[in-house]
DNA sequence: TTATTATATGAGCATATGTTCATATAATAA
DNA sequence: TTATTATATGAACATATGCTCATATAATAA
């Protein structure tokens, strides 16, 4: 990482007019976030791959909402996923985006 | 900052089971930063502080419509107000989340 | 006091969201 | 082929969300 540049990228954006395009990006992206159930599968996915139906048994959820949300979550490119027989292995697709959750968790839990 | 601090925290809260408590908070937080109406007032107070009708001005956006997100974004302790006389000066309060918030416009601007 | 200015608030409404249920699809095995 | 396993999908439903409108409240001025 380059660690200047995201200073200056930081620091150019500081109160100033946030184009449509980036305020939808942003919006979407926090949206992914704010959702307990795609918080828990994005956290689950944080170090290894695993499947829809793994995902569902650990978390204790349908799995159809496993597989709805994981649409939803790959939409915005946040998981993607390997197929195996019959399997798909999903696991997280943007290191930037897991970096913010991994913050805000560490900034939550210690409240 | 103490940055080895925050990456031990991060470490320990990888792949694993986040308390209620904490997917709560975290919910919460990325909630109050996925809408863009509530993402143009926490980016127009990320330098100066404003009132509610200046904020409703400069963003065209309804004295009420304001007022509600304003309350939003307080009631996460998000943002502060002073008062002076009849009008409320409103400023960010959390800097921690106002820094994932530049890191996700960031982010998201140069995609 | 009354009037004015700035902000807060609750109700109502249209839309968005997340889940469940039933079913469809896809890959593989028998 | 048919059966099985894993996953995807659409409809339906209940709840959440964000806005507008009308009005309430609070501080100050006249």
């Amino acid at each position: 990482m380059n660690e200047d540049q995201n200073k200056d990228e930081l620091e150019m954006n500081k109160d100033q007019h946030i184009d449509e395009e980036t305020l939808f990006v942003v919006s979407q992206t926090f949206k992914a976030l704010s959702d307990p159930t795609r918080i828990r599968i994005l956290n689950l996915l944080c170090s290894n791959e695993h499947s829809v139906n793994h995902i569902a048994e650990i978390l204790n959820l349908s799995q159809s909402s496993v597989s709805h949300q994981l649409r939803f979550l790959k939409n915005l490119r946040l998981v993607k996923f390997r197929r195996e027989g019959t399997t798909l292995y999903y696991s997280h697709d943007d290191n930037h985006i897991m970096n913010l959750l991994k913050q805000a968790i560490a900034h939550a839990s210690h409240v």
